[in-house]
DNA sequence: CAAGATAACTTAACATGTTAAACAAATTTC
DNA sequence: GAAATTTGTTTAACATGTTAAGTTATCTTG
């Protein structure tokens, strides 16, 4: 996304352009800037890891965001819906439909807490525990040869460094541009 | 996803509910390892990142997804759908709704190749351009605090990892478990 | 050149992302 | 303690992700 924007019409990137680029630099190689923009990398890179998984769930009928919701499960006896969300890394509707087909699928089993009948309890059954545990051997190996093939410690810096970024932007605040609405 | 799983101790999914603390080693550090993987290190950064970008571009009626469309084709004079599809990262079904989209809003202009009927070739129109222009000064605002928080130096270090994430998974044929299904 | 295989899209169908609104149960206020 | 507000979750509505199938045009072969 919001890589440095050069607006069509001039582009004088570095001086002392006396190639015959002129007007059709674009042909030549073209999106560079774009395609290095950090949201487009993180997405490359997140799809390249995911394209060697998706195959496997799919086998077992799984999808990936299924997969984080047994998966996040099976380390937990019960927990509730929010902080499900929050593990799973997945927003309120997508979550709520979901559990839904997993309940329907007996893949987990859902209660509400008698403390606070709006809190909704959520743990994995022993079919779901099944399933995972079908799952986990092929999905620790291509985990493995993602390791090898990138190299483990190379993989730890970068998981270092994108726990970092999140914690530069966690405090960042998302300016709307104007759009202020009186408080109310 | 697929890291180290660790099939936290046989927890009776299904009835005797009575020991409340049995494996508690769950409630202790609830997904550690989980939350550690790298698709959802990476998922976890690009949201961080584009949570800064998605309400100014919301504001101007865009989508991330239209955006990156309408941001590769500033920098072509004309592109092929299919061809647009591989620098805007989309798959072809979303891109074709999209275009279609773009096109009823004259964000875009679209005809066929004369020389080639099954061919569409895209390009951004006027109108497309003067919004792509409203929107940069504050979409490259973004990127340079972002660049300023994480700092220049690391983001290019992060971005080459992240490249080299992708071609060291490149290769990687994706095995699918079975299901090999005799070819035809 | 006509049948078969490919290629470039587009449609279809289902799952999730994303924001807004609805709802019901708790909590706070006056 | 009832009205107002907040919180936890679900529904709704629209956009995109993902895989399969359909369409039309081009290329390959015999």
């Amino acid at each position: 996304m919001g890589g440095p924007l050069k607006m069509s019409g001039k582009k004088s990137p570095n001086g002392s352009r006396s190639d015959q680029e002129g007007t059709a630099e674009a042909r030549r190689a073209p999106m560079r800037e774009f395609s290095r923009s950090l949201p487009m990398s993180l997405l490359r890179a997140r799809e390249a890891v995911m394209r060697q998984f998706r195959p496997s769930l799919r086998n077992h009928g799984l999808t990936e965001q299924q997969w984080r919701i047994l998966r996040a499960l099976t380390a937990v006896d019960t927990i509730e819906v929010t902080e499900l969300a929050r593990v799973a890394f997945l927003l309120g509707p997508s979550l709520s439909r979901i559990l839904r087909d997993l309940e329907a699928r007996d893949l987990i089993e859902r209660r509400t807490a008698k403390a606070d009948l709006r809190r909704g309890e959520v743990s994995i059954s022993s079919k779901g525990l099944k399933l995972i545990e079908a799952v986990a051997p092929t999905s620790e190996a291509i985990y493995a040869e993602i390791t090898h093939r990138f190299g483990a410690r190379k993989l730890a810096e970068l998981q270092d460094m994108l726990g970092e970024l999140e914690r530069s932007l966690a405090a960042m605040e998302v300016a709307g541009e104007g759009e202020v609405e009186a408080d109310e």
